[in-house]
RNA sequence: GCCGGGUUAGCUCAGUGGUAGAGCAGCCGCCUUGUAAGCGGCAGGUCGCGGGUUCGACCCCCGCACCCGGCUCCA
């Protein structure tokens, strides 16, 4: 057999060689390194004869992600092994890796405690010191089921295996640790679990069988493997990390907003710090959209329940929306889940014409939306909040300029705020849609040229558009290299439909525009609360609450402190004076934990010579600044983006 | 909504079937300080809410509310 290796180089095998042979003639690094190999894109075990037809090669080591993927589904069946060994009763399900670690869902009569989890962690460890190796077998599906038939889930799994997934049609592969535990598995794996360098178990949680809450609640236990001690480490102090910069923990830390009980859940109040920070926010989007040719418009908080019948909204979101208003001899009213309605009747209260178009109407919407009480989660996901929300109406020749706007609008906003990489998700007609095909197909051509034109790295989400039209998804990466959706452009075929949207077009006949969402931030809430967890509540200057601590050295020190913080505000810098009688060193941390970004200390020195001791968040102080250097650097770093 | 865990002072958290504690924050005083926590004192709690068991419940039981982790990244 031929094998291609990555570098080109065409080598020749004899049949029956096995994946691991080729990485021992390769080197003995490499073989040691080496989990799977992958032939043509498929993995193969290290162990297991490779095709006979060849094709291209390559070694796939433990501290790559395919490696760290074959590693953890390895691990996933160790957890398997030792749930089966300490809890008799229990039957397995699936278990798959998935970012960072991998988990295993089972059924039992009881859910597992920590201290079970305790007890599956050191049956795991015993299991990797035994050094078993993972055996393939294949079968057919009736032996398979006879095999498993203790185990409903996997007979589940065995019968909807199609057929033609498997090479050779009706067989599936199973791999056996010992003579006691098998698992269904398609496969890769290490070729023992003595492989398996360092595996910890994390949590455990409920999960639906595929996820449908209408099947059996199995107990999950999630878990995490790393090819190394180190990297396994170093993962966990990036779950520590990222605990601190959780908006949750940080918004009433740092005094930005809080979600009293009082006031229900998924409910916010921004404190007075957290309030001018959203005023800047929505003071750079007013100045934004009207730079892009956006006209603002204002739509009530609640409608009859009637345009929500006419939107569609009580076909298709009700769930989503709180109940009606009952009110004297008036029909039922409806608290907004979505600004579109408003600005469609806004478009409607005037003929319009082609000469009108585009139309861009444009609102800072606060919304409200029913959210399950399981999934709330701080500014991430609230029941009330704030879109920067806007409906384009445009003919079907100007639909991809306006798209190539949306998007480098959308772009823009996101850079402003410091988020330097992108990626786009492209989504397409579903099998389920409204509005006719031809319409679809130009507005997802349109919406693939604009990314073209914008040039950022996209995926078409294939029939994962919504039922009224195509979208884009734009996804941001965060300082710890997390992806967050933040902003969506989105055609709607459906609406204006519903709406009897038209214009008149040059030729005097009535033609139906596109409509096109949009919002930039998203929810201003949700956008709070990823800009938080991004910078871990460090803010750039110009979003900084408080942009300038002026620190006195001693009291005597307070009339000129007030003296210079008069003149960073004259300058329009946010300054405050922290003239407590407590040690420096304490002033200063208190300025330093609340995230100040610079910090003045003035003592005796600085009253004589005009000057401030100045510190950068980041840097070291520069004793003896004059004040006018310092609202000089101020003013600079705090620039709103323009 | 469902499964699991949780709820004790403003915050972080101890705690026992016999009337509740620490650190930080707050307030007062001393110190007058030159770049990440000076010292002392004071004040602060319906132990989430409601019911039950008990001579007695923060603790045990039941219900509710809220918070946290999850609820296909498809063997």
């Amino acid at each position: 057999m031929q094998l291609t290796y990555p570098d080109g180089s065409i080598h020749e095998f004899p049949q029956g060689t096995t994946g691991l042979d080729v990485a021992a003639s390769i080197g003995s690094r490499l073989a040691k390194a080496a989990v799977a190999v992958s032939v043509d894109g498929a993995e193969w075990d290290l162990g297991r004869p490779l095709p006979e037809g060849g094709g291209e090669f390559a070694v796939i080591t433990a501290a790559s992600e395919e490696g760290r993927h074959v590693m953890r589904h390895s691990a996933a069946h160790v957890l398997a092994q030792a749930v089966l060994e300490l809890f008799p009763e229990a039957t397995f399900a699936i278990g798959p890796p998935i970012t960072d670690g991998f988990y295993y869902d089972f059924w039992n009569p009881e859910p597992f405690t920590e201290e079970d989890l305790e007890r599956i962690e050191a049956k795991m460890h015993d299991i990797i010191a035994a050094d078993q190796p993972f055996v393939r077998e294949e079968m057919s599906a009736e032996d398979a089921l006879e095999i498993f038939a203790r185990h409903r889930f996997k007979c589940e799994i065995i019968e909807s295996v199609d057929a033609s997934e498997v090479e050779g049609g009706d067989v599936v592969s199973a791999y056996r640790n010992t003579e006691v535990f098998t698992d269904l598995c398609r496969g890769p794996h290490v070729p023992s679990t003595g492989r398996l360098e360092a595996v910890k178990l994390l949590r455990t949680s409920g999960a639906y069988w595929r996820g449908d809450e209408n099947n059996p609640q199995l107990h999950r236990i999630y878990g995490t493997a790393w090819e190394s001690k180190k990297e396994l480490d170093a993962y966990l102090h990036r779950l520590e990390e990222a605990e601190k910069r959780d908006h949750r923990r940080l918004g009433p830390e740092l005094d930005l907003f809080s979600f009293p009980r009082d006031l229900g859940p998924g409910l916010a109040v921004w404190h007075p710090k957290g309030g001018l920070m959203r005023k800047l926010i929505e003071d750079h989007s007013r100045r934004m959209h009207e730079r892009y040719g956006f006209d603002f418009v204002v739509s009530p908080h609640v409608a009859k329940a009637e345009l929500w019948r006419t939107s569609g909204h009580l076909d298709f979101y009700a769930e989503n929306m709180y109940p009606g208003m009952e009110l004297d001899s008036e029909e039922e009213y409806r608290v907004k889940p979505m600004n579109c309605p408003g600005h469609v009747l806004i478009y409607k209260s005037s003929g319009r014409s082609y000469r009108d178009l585009p139309l861009r109407l444009s609102e800072l919407g606060a919304v409200y939306r029913y959210e399950r009480s399981g999934v709330v989660h701080g500014l991430l996901r609230a029941r009330g909040f704030t879109q920067d929300d806007s409906h384009t109406f445009a003919t079907p020749e100007q639909l991809a300029d306006e798209l190539v706007m949306h998007i480098d609008f959308v772009l823009q906003w996101l850079r402003d705020f410091g988020f330097e990489e992108f990626e786009a998700d492209l989504s397409t007609r579903p099998e389920k849609y409204v509005g006719e095909v031809p319409r679809w197909e130009q507005a997802e051509a349109d919406l693939a040229a604009a990314l073209d034109h914008a040039g950022i790295p996209y995926k078409i989400a294939e029939g994962e558009g919504a039922f009224y039209g195509p979208k884009i998804d734009v996804h941001i990466k965060d300082a710890i290299g997390r992806r967050w959706q933040m902003s969506t452009i989105q055609v709607d075929f459906n609406l204006p439909e519903r709406f009897g949207v038209e214009y008149t077009t040059s030729e005097n006949t009535k033609a139906r525009p596109f409509m096109v969402h949009s919002a930039k931030a998203g929810s201003l809430e949700r956008f709070f609360g990823v800009l938080t967890e991004h910078y871990a509540g460090a803010f750039p200057m110009w979003l900084a609450p408080v942009q300038a601590a002026v620190i006195t050295v001693a009291d005597r020190h307070e009339d000129y402190a007030y003296e210079v913080a008069g003149q960073l505000k004259a300058a329009g810098i946010r300054a405050e004076v922290d003239a407590g009688s407590g040690k420096l060193g304490e002033k200063i941390r208190k300025a330093i934990m609340s995230k100040t970004p610079s910090i003045l200390v003035v003592g005796d020195n600085d009253v004589e010579a005009g000057t401030a001791g100045f510190r950068l968040r980041g840097e070291d102080e520069k004793r003896g600044t004059p004040i006018g250097d310092i609202v000089e650097t101020l003013t600079e770093l705090g620039t709103i983006p323009s």
